[in-house]
RNA sequence: GCAGCUGUAGCUCAGUUGGUUAGAGCGUCGGAUUGUGGCUCCGAAGGUCGGUGGUUCGAGUCCACCCAGCUGUACCA
């Protein structure tokens, strides 16, 4: 007898942060980006592919200079040295695409593109290493009627995957804004980058600490439940104040707390906030803008300017946008939840002119695939149920597989999806095979049927039904529930009737 | 990175003050039923008790260190 050698055995195991997908949720996600894909396509963008390696200076923000590229990239060196890395958005990539091909572009240059991204970082819950994201950009166009029309086209998309309006919300604000209004606070300047980063994370905290946990780390700093502190940005009660009042989260009215009409109130507010800063008036006038495209499309009620969108903190030059789910859901432990954010984006005019001597406007919105595909799920608007399987074809006599064969192939050529059984047990596994392959229907034809000239024909689906009403086995075999047989010839019809009838 | 919690069969878990051969349910496979998926019944396979070292006559159980996972937090293009 042959040792069992467990010691050598590879252990079979997904890294950690990684998923596998079977067949079901790849059918669900390919019908999901076929639909974003359509909307995409209506507004006029193109699909352009990039492939998931870069080298890594060209991804951005991370130190040309530096001999070890930042950690939370994965990032490997070619045989000549030169550090690659994977890429973790698709924006860069684009970047790094309309560059190289500029002049052959058309400009302004629209464009989507959906593929995975990688992130070497702790994963979480709905936090993988590996994520899919669906881009679409505009490059060239410095108009903010360019932004405004990512943000529409991201409420058409949202709608179009079967989300209704009030289940959502695009925010956007205007990284210039929050410029402005540190510099009115008196955090203008080098010295204050530090303060003013902290800040920008604070207030991207609401939705996780609310106004009182932001008001913390604005001021001195926060003690989180396990202990840990985390230093604050050291503002003094008044410039906490301003800050608050700024988002709306204070005694203002204005900002995430109301609904209708506010996107007026608060772009008055943020007139205010912003004093005499030259880019804080900027800002405003740009929102200004976009809020009259938005408000002439009839986009009111689902586009809003809102004061506490952050997002990316380091390549965002101007309008930024964020995709927020609205309504609450409860997640396996029966806890109510929120999905929060399934997309976002803004204008990002520095980063092609990262490859070039001249700047290049360019703005983009960006969908996370996987998050958004688990908050439909949860609504119901996506069907993960298994699909429908093929027809099997059961072999009763080993010596005839070529008979059966060729039943299995005059169902393939009329178009119905059917496999030959091709495993080496009996007919109950066969059988049993077949129910979990979801199969519609078996063939089955063993040597009285070949004498006859006849099929068995048998109705899974229905069988199951009926078997609900037998309950001991040998009525159940003997029965031979929702089986019915035809000639030979007739075959191809029959199963496709049987099929037909089918929702 | 920091903090807390948890590691026993493929999965979910039980395992007494430290005591003989570590159990259950589900799942898997086989049989009852060699021409028929469900139900039922019977049976089988499946474990370095996360790892290493220590205490002890004796460790799944106690101690130390390490590793992994989970949760929170930091960071997040």
């Amino acid at each position: 007898m042959a040792e069992k050698s467990k010691t050598s055995a590879v252990k079979a195991r997904l890294p950690r942060g990684l998923v596998d997908r079977p067949a079901g949720e790849i059918k669900a996600a390919e019908r999901m980006l076929g639909v974003i894909r359509g909307v995409y396509e209506r507004y006029g963008f193109d699909p352009v592919e990039t492939p998931l390696i870069e080298y890594t200076d060209a991804l951005g923000k991370f130190l040309p200079d530096q001999d070890r590229p930042n950690e939370g990239v994965f990032s490997f060196q070619d045989d000549d040295e030169q550090w690659l890395s994977l890429r973790y958005d698709l924006t860069a990539p684009l970047a790094r695409y309309v560059a190289e091909h500029f002049d052959a572009l058309p400009k302004p240059y629209r464009s989507y593109r959906a593929g995975w991204v990688f992130r070497n970082e702790k994963p979480g819950p709905g936090r993988f290493r590996q994520f899919m994201q669906f881009d679409a950009d505009t490059v060239g166009a410095a108009s903010p009627a360019a932004d405004a029309e990512m943000c529409m086209m991201m409420a058409d998309t949202l709608e179009a995957l079967g989300l209704e309006r009030g289940q959502y919300v695009i925010r956007v604000n205007n990284r210039k804004v929050l410029d402005g209004v540190m510099e009115a606070i008196g955090l203008s300047g080098e010295e204050n980058a530090g303060r003013r980063l902290t800040v920008l994370r604070a207030i991207d905290k609401l939705d996780k600490f609310g106004p009182g946990g932001v008001a913390a780390l604005l001021g001195a700093g926060r003690l989180d439940e396990s202990g840990d502190f985390t230093k604050g940005a050291g503002l003094d009660p008044d410039g906490i104040d301003r800050v608050l009042n700024f988002t709306g989260w204070g005694e203002q009215g204005s900002g995430s707390g109301s609904i209708a009409g506010v996107s007026a109130v608060t772009l008055s507010n943020f007139a205010a906030a912003v004093g005499t800063s030259v880019g804080g008036a900027q800002g405003v006038a740009e929102l200004t803008e976009i809020e009259a495209l938005v408000a002439a499309a009839g986009y009111s009620d689902r586009v809003r300017i809102d004061p506490s969108v952050v997002r990316g903190l380091e390549y965002y030059t101007g309008p930024v946008f964020e995709a927020e789910l609205l309504f609450e859901t409860v997640n396996e432990k029966g806890e109510p939840a929120r999905f929060g954010s399934v997309g976002g984006g803004g204008r990002y005019d520095g980063l092609v002119g990262r490859f070039r001597a001249d700047p290049v406007p360019a703005t983009g919105f960006s969908i996370g695939v996987s998050r958004l595909m688990a908050a439909l799920a949860n609504l119901g608007k996506l069907s993960t149920e298994d699909e429908v399987g093929p027809v099997v074809v059961t072999v009763f006599d080993r010596d005839r597989i070529a008979d059966y064969q060729t039943m299995v192939q005059r169902l393939r050529a009329g178009g119905i999806r059917a496999e030959l059984y091709l495993g080496g047990s009996g007919p109950k596994a066969q059988l049993k095979y077949a129910d979990r392959r979801n199969s519609p229907c078996v063939i089955i034809q063993g040597s009285d049927e070949r004498d006859r000239g006849v099929v068995q024909i048998k109705d899974l689906a229905l069988g199951k039904a009926l078997a609900a009403t037998i309950e001991d086995n040998a009525t159940w075999r003997e029965a031979r529930p929702a089986q019915f047989e035809v000639p030979v010839d007739g075959l191809v019809e029959a199963v496709r009737s049987l099929l037909g009838g089918r929702p």
